[in-house]
DNA sequence: CGATGACATTGACTTAAATCAAGATGACAA
DNA sequence: TTGTCATCTTGATTTAAGTCAATGTCATCG
């Protein structure tokens, strides 16, 4: 019985990721059994850059962060991922080494597919493939929007940016909360903590924004949107 | 006679091209069917930013940029493609509207493959699936790259990155040839002309390489990839 | 031919953000 | 409680790169 509940109980897991949207159920059977349970704390490296190609995560609990750092040790995080997403197909498909690390930042439930037995699985199940293709050409989407706010946009633009973001992401009209300290926030932006701290308080300042901690009321949204767009109309 | 012949540089055309490597004849004849041609000369816009989804291209001979414009003008270019390459699969997937700009920087021939029938073409057919998928993954890892040379590293080491990464793609030792103006190369590296110039004064004044118009000379290829790796000492 | 216009360089100056350094705040354990 | 640690904030200063403006170079066209 145990065994027969664990399957359904991994049933019931993945099919309600993106990933596997819309696959038939004996395709979600293969997918289980190529699938390997990897379980961490906090703070733990899941993959360094440089390593070799593991396979592909999907994120069942927690949260991940993809980073990269500079030769003086500065950090650039280049996304983060919660449960439901998947990370990792890049090298799955170019078979190279792992092009950035992985680290958790809570508890984390992941599954691991082997490179080979993952390939085989898309290149028989053309749905799969189109999902595949889907999530990738959102991430893709995403990385030249990152691109853009990195090389075009002031800092502060950038964070009215992400609190934008945050609160579609949300739900909510006039307050969100950061899934992120500060600090991992100034690196997600391209910047560090010190300047961010200073943002913050100017953008108080300015009656755009009011900050409790990681509470972020938006006190003035449209004013906030305007400086995402035209960062110079608000100096 | 024309007509067969006609079909066969057809097919000859997109046989080169990497994305529909390995397909079968009869594949290759299924895209010729959907694939639409298109001609432009130099400079010349082929979508905008916003524009609805329009479909695949696949560069058959010429040069195109994609880039995206600030809200003060600034442009900041996401790729530069040449012929075999190919662009705009993400909308293909999202089918959202056109994510930036893509302009013509030489006389252009393109292939427009519509989004419904490249999206039938490739649910039905794996193997195309897969060289797409490895296509794509090839492009997040230059998109994560560039995040990474625009966030973590100055200008005069993503210049030198640039620098290698030429000498590799024109497989010279000693001298590349820059195949964009200055001004694109400054819009690619993340800056504006004044300063791409200023740096390619400096490098030269540090005996790194030595400018003959559009001709680099790497004249101490060791300190140019140092310098894109440890700014900090060549300062 | 000289003239026009794109592209590139150089100089003087400004500015956004990084660095360096010192405190503040808050959580949590001994 | 006190001490420790991580996170965050604030201040003084430096610096890389952007801006503004002038000038240079070169190809091409009428």
């Amino acid at each position: 019985m145990d065994a027969k509940e664990d399957m359904e109980n991994f049933l019931n897991l993945i099919s309600a990721i993106p990933l596997f949207n819309g696959l038939p159920s004996e395709q979600l059977d293969a997918i289980r059994r190529i699938a390997i349970e990897k379980r961490y704390n906090k703070g733990q490296t899941i993959f360094s850059e440089g390593d070799k190609t593991t396979g592909f995560f999907v994120i069942v609990e927690g949260r991940v962060k993809i980073y990269k750092v500079s030769s003086e040790g500065k950090e650039q995080i280049l996304h983060i991922f919660e449960a439901g997403q998947s990370f990792g197909e890049v090298t799955v498909f170019t078979g190279q080494q792992m092009p950035a690390n992985a680290q958790t930042l809570a508890k984390t439930h992941l599954l691991l597919f082997a490179r080979n037995a993952f390939v085989d699985l898309v290149s028989s199940n053309p749905s799969l493939a189109l999902n595949l293709l889907g999530i990738m050409s959102k991430k893709l989407r995403q990385f030249a929007a990152q691109i853009e706010n990195l090389s075009l946009k002031e800092i502060p633009a950038r964070l009215a940016s992400y609190l934008i973001y945050l609160s579609e992401e949300q739900g909510t009209e006039d307050t969100v909360v950061l899934n992120i300290s500060k600090g991992q926030l100034a690196s997600l932006l391209g910047t560090i903590p010190e300047t961010l701290s200073r943002i913050f308080a100017k953008l108080s300042g300015q009656n755009l924004i009011r900050v409790e901690g990681p509470k972020i009321i938006l006190m003035d949204r449209n004013g906030i949107e305007g400086l995402a767009e035209h960062p110079k109309d608000y100096e």
